[in-house]
DNA sequence: TATGAATGAGGCTTCATTCAT
DNA sequence: AATGAATGAAGCCTCATTCAT
């Protein structure tokens, strides 16, 4: 291990390092030791940076969720045209996909092991963020944007657990598809019953 | 200890208080010694009924699947109308949304286990299920059930994770609103384009 | 299971399968569920027919040793010439070479159950015998026999232990033909000189 | 407890605590906790050290051999005479007969806990050494020295077994005797026939 | 007689964390 | 700042034996 310079910089390393270790077998699973190991340091050393496990946990989340946000707000920050950006953001779930679905089990993780679902700010500030994004980018109302957010959650948790069953693809190319025709719709046009964006999918064209 | 007449039924109660227990506190957080307690019996007694603990996961999972399709069945037996159906489902579902999330944790704490994906059995026959009596039951198509379903995941994933974002009586409601519109229409004159369903969610009233 | 008639005669059949599950995996390695199973019994019923698990390996080892003792005399019964009696001997060697592994290695489960080397009767028992039939069989002295049965205790234990090394038909077919060749000197000419036996193994051709 | 310098170095006393506990009570009667208690260390140490229990018996085994090749072949550096290698050879083994014992059971032990005879690594390497070393220092035919190999791990298995019946002095003496009448004929004049060395030890004067 | 459910001590092993060096 | 030896509680599981039925 070559003398840190910048400890910062080096954390954010072994933050990354977590993540891609934590995520290949959850949590529990993966022992001090390990993560020791990987990031070659000494076992010791793991708890010069954190103050213990959880601690690793919840910087990493902390770390990668920023980092996300980022690019995330990079994409899409010279973008003008809504339709641009709801391509723009759907092309980006489809290529990320992965890393949602670790960042919820990771959040599961936490839960399970801290049984107060109370403190569980690290999916909270999450979900906040993506459904304040989604809203402003996609110029979705708020009850949309939940809506979109946890069809989406369904998405990821689904193409997880019954990988044969949900494809994300189709489902992500599903939502494309509808919201850009509503997109097309003027906004002020856009109607206020119920009869539209869910129902849209429902009709939609696939299978 | 009184001795045990009826293995079987023996098993049903112990898979009954399994599942309580394991709920609460995750898979991995439960040892067989606090499965013992909570049961009743000694620990060398638990592995009469199962062969390890990731059998207790195993049978408890099938048990409960096999109980929730039972009732389910039976709820809609009678019911010939759609909507009349649809109310009745829906009811059920707000009313079951803690054990659908308890089912949900498991499932992923059995795959945090095992890591093999592919075999998660559990899961995907409760997915399998259900899909597809949605599709029997509320006449959808099944790339609709499909829709239905995740986006139901969703609504019991994020209901966990941010309680005080995603109401699940709430997307419930809508879900029952949505189809209820989408029933009344004549089966042969529901529109074919996307734009209903998931359109309709979208544009709906909430917030 | 048959309604048991013959008592004896199913504690010898329950014997001689202990021998097999015994020989195979060891004795401390057999459970006595292990036992039920393969005897077809339930667990609580072996406790009928023996004390405890030791006391099944001594009755086993003991209606083992007389089987085998039995077999050894009835075949050199009628058998008057020397010769022909090392002839048998060692072809009966060669046939059981497993059954005297077997023995041997279930001699040391026992002793090392018991720390009591002192009790080891068992083994003792069966190696008097030996050493006395040898010597009356093929006109040996008490001091032959007994340096005989100690070489054929290590051909037995070195082709369990080293197989690929020590082949126990070379040994055996040694054996006898350096004890026919003393066979053939007329009993009172043979040298009391240590010039002879050993010596003659030495010089064998063998490689 | 003092923080250990030399990892190696502790880690042979270990094994040499090992090999006196192992052999006091054979390997699966030894548990861990036991090493740990008459090691000074807690179980979770012992995992330090090694890898598993088996291992601790593989390198125990495979330390004792080394060190007693060490010594065996240390005794005979300088010694040209094969006569006095003979008598420091046999003198050694009537010291060393304990640690022979042991070792014979260690193997046996290993071999019941594995029940792969092929990798029986442990006792092959032995006994090969001393085949060979046998061979070397005693100028015997490789066939001789398997003979006497073969006879002398029959001393050790019966004066374990049976140790009234055998005792090792003098089987040990009698080889002495043999091999050193063997000794004093020239090299080219002995005789090739196989009246010679298993002849003398059958016609010795013992008993 | 025969069963097999029940026991609970004890087996091996893993782990997060501490602390002397 | 870094190391890794040491800890010991706790994990899962097996086992010989007992005893109510």
């Amino acid at each position: 291990m070559p003398k840190v310079v910048d400890h910062d910089k080096f954390r954010e390393e072994l933050l990354e390092n977590c993540f891609k270790i934590f995520s290949q077998k959850g949590y529990s699973k993966v022992s001090i030791r390990e993560i020791a190991k990987e990031t070659g340091l000494s076992t010791g050393s793991i708890y010069h940076y954190f103050k213990n496990k959880e601690d690793i946990l919840e910087q990493m989340f902390s770390y990668i969720r920023k980092k996300n946000f980022g690019k995330y707000q990079e994409l899409i920050r010279d973008v003008d045209s809504i339709e641009d950006r709801l391509k723009i953001i759907t092309e980006f779930w489809k290529e990320h996909i992965d890393d949602y679905q670790d960042l919820m089990l990771l959040s599961i993780d936490y839960l399970r092991n801290n049984n107060s679902i109370k403190e569980n700010k690290m999916f909270h500030d999450f979900s906040v963020f993506y459904i304040t994004a989604l809203s402003d980018s996609l110029e979705l109302r708020t009850g949309e944007a939940e809506i979109l957010f946890t069809y989406l959650m369904g998405v990821v948790m689904n193409s997880l657990l019954i990988p044969d069953v949900v494809k994300p693809e189709n489902h992500i190319s599903l939502i494309y598809e509808t919201l850009k025709t509503r997109t097309e719709t003027d906004g002020d046009k856009r109607p206020e019953s119920i009869d539209t964006l869910v129902n849209r999918l429902f009709t939609s064209k696939r299978r």
